[in-house]
Parts: structure tokens; C-alpha cells; sequence
DNA sequence: GCCAACGTTGGC
DNA sequence: GCCAACGTTGGC
């Protein structure tokens, strides 16, 4: 039968000199550990499999780089075995853009204006509805 | 390099 | 429970 969950949208960040989407490919799969902001860690736990993940380089680029998937739902951070407050998922490459979206072309887009990774410019995994979603793949296809 | 935003910590 | 001090993130 058909899920009674659609799947959700996100975007999580990453400096690319601490961790690019390069390497992301390279290595075919992910575990999003380091997150230790409760509110990131929130949107963490609210991911399920197959939702979709925007993928931001932040700091240096700040653009959205390509689409990932959640492979893996919220389990307990192992880099912090006794601190159970921290939680990963795990996360796949999806496809690369053919065009990177700048942080720019998202604050100049109207339909982006509630952007929530401009709204809370640190936080570092945020939802996206599915109208901007749509918008970000839109720009990240257009000639 | 600067600074705004914001989360955390600790004294009271 | 308030708030000042401080640390971190990330855009500019």
C-alpha cells in the first residue's frame, strides 16, 4: 500500500575542507555524526529513509552542491558512546547538480524567502518544504 | 579579519 | 530564573 508518509526534505551543511561533497562521492555513503545543536539534532531524528538532503557547502563556496538520501534513520553518535543525547543518520549521493545553487541565487529567489538556511544561518541541518525544494532543483537545472 | 546571531555556562 | 560572559558558526 502506498505510504501514509511522504517523504521530507533537508538540507544539511558541511565546510568542504572539513568535509566536501568530493568526498562524499569518493566514499558512497556518509554517517552525519558531529551534530551538537539540539535543534539540528531534532531534525536528525525526524528523517527517515528516502527523505531527501540538499547538500550545502558552507564557509567556503556556500552553495548547494547535489542531492543526497537518507539510507539510514537516527540511531545513537558512536563517536560519543557515553553522551546519549547525540544522534547520526546515515546519508548516500544522489546525483551532483549540473549547476551548483549560491547562497545568493537562494536570498535573491522570492520564493525562498522562509528558506530556513537563511533564516538560521547556524543551524546546521534544517528542513525545506517542498515548494523550495522544488524551486532549489529548478535553479540547480536551469541554463 | 570582523562581527552578528545565537547557544551555553555559571554566578547570583 | 535572570543575565553577563564567553564560545562557535558562518556570512561578508
Amino acid at each position: 500500500m502506498q505510504s501514509s508518509n511522504p517523504l521530507n526534505y533537508w538540507l544539511v551543511k558541511s565546510e568542504p575542507d572539513a568535509y566536501s561533497w568530493d568526498h562524499f562521492v569518493k566514499q558512497g555513503k556518509a554517517v552525519w555524526d558531529g551534530v551538537r545543536n539540539y535543534q539540528a539534532r531534532n531534525n536528525l531524528a525526524s528523517m527517515r529513509v528516502g527523505d531527501q538532503v540538499l547538500f550545502y557547502h558552507s564557509v567556503t563556496g556556500k552553495e548547494v552542491v547535489g542531492l543526497a538520501r537518507v539510507c539510514c534513520e537516527s540511531y545513537p553518535d558512536p563517536t560519543v558512546p557515553d553522551d546519549p543525547r547525540w544522534v547520526v543518520v546515515e546519508l548516500e549521493p544522489v546525483t551532483a547538480f549540473p549547476k551548483r545553487v549560491s547562497l545568493q541565487q537562494l536570498k535573491a529567489e522570492p520564493l525562498l524567502q522562509n528558506l530556513a538556511l537563511i533564516r538560521q544561518s547556524r543551524l546546521s541541518v534544517v528542513p525545506v518544504s517542498p515548494n523550495e525544494f522544488e524551486c532549489i532543483l529548478a535553479l540547480a537545472h536551469a541554463t
